[in-house]
DNA sequence: GTCTATAATTCGATAGAC
DNA sequence: GTCTATCGAATTATAGAC
């Protein structure tokens, strides 16, 4: 922990707070109390609390969005774009855990129009990965699922993944990780 | 919507508003603009709005209980333990869908000593589930998967399924929902 | 069940001195 | 950057009349 600036130590802390109690039920207050200094000093970082929820979560948000495009403007196959889209999710969580807290659990507390605009993107991010699931089925190298459903409880299937890096004590195998979610969603658990 | 109570018609609302906002950001004023009636009706319902989240979020957290502890005390397969836990799931989420959604976003909210009871009970449903997958890779039914981070994934592959149920304008097909699932779980999204 | 009125507290945010 | 002081608004909850 040395070398790390104060605003990088209050931005931590605030995210740490945020995961554990939501964003709404985070005072600003509690922020400064954990930082043992009084609650008028939080501005000294931060404009408002509504512009502090905005900035993570469209800041993270578009890195998502960034990878997602590099694959999908690739000539891979859509097997093999599937698989570099999850490796690229898990890499992300695994670097950004705090902020993929909040991107999953805090949306709600945008403000429009960022909101509608948040939902947009999202769903942008959800119908490209659909688009690719589709892809697959029709060359034949995915199963006839339905292709919607599917999509959601693959990313439902990855979205869970900051907890494990939030709460495990022992530092975790991201190459192990990825294997497993990769199987996962590719083989089930059957044994053949 | 005929017959139906008003506490009912409050009580729907209320878990609707809660959806939309998140249970700390839905005020009571909410409720009562949306029921067209003032702040201090709401009491004609609740005691308050604690006891509101407490009491919805342990009674469908003991419906999933109940149905996987009868599960688990039969003498099924692991698979076929797992093919039945799955399906009761998604039978209960279908059939209260609004207040799998509060179980799943606003659990954070309880204040102790009932958010830690929340959290150990959560812990032993995850637990059994576990038990159940372990069983089944050490008979071999499914493949050697790390089975703690297969238990999350699973669950988490299941838990996003409230938002088709209260999305979806069209009916969905439960008995397809519960096929597409099963498969997805137990045979992942490759073609053989 | 419905209302008005209000208590008690908390919260985000600002002003201004050091 | 840190503090004290404070404002204005919002929120849960209660009292009591109709």
């Amino acid at each position: 922990m040395k070398g790390i600036t104060k605003k990088e130590k209050f931005l931590a802390t605030t995210l740490q707070l945020i995961h554990e109690k939501g964003f709404k039920a985070t005072t600003l207050r509690d922020i400064a109390q954990k930082l043992n200094f009084e609650v008028a000093n939080v501005y000294n970082y931060i404009d408002s609390k509504q512009a502090l929820l905005e900035a993570y979560l469209f800041d993270i948000s578009d890195e998502f969005h960034r990878a997602q495009d590099r694959i999908i403007s690739s000539t891979y196959s859509p097997r093999e774009k599937l698989r570099r889209m999850i490796a690229s999710y898990i890499q992300i969580t695994a670097k950004r855990p705090y902020e993929q807290a909040l991107l999953v659990n805090d949306w709600r507390n945008l403000k429009e129009p960022r909101r509608q605009e948040f939902v947009k993107r999202r769903k942008d991010y959800e119908d490209k990965l659909m688009a690719v699931l589709q892809e697959g089925v029709d060359q034949g190298q995915f199963r006839a699922l339905d292709v919607e459903l599917t999509t959601h409880t693959l990313l439902a299937s990855l979205r869970w993944l900051y907890k494990k890096h939030i709460e495990e004590a022992k530092a975790i195998n991201p190459v192990e990780i990825e294997k497993q979610l990769t199987d996962f969603i590719f083989s089930g658990i059957l044994k053949n």
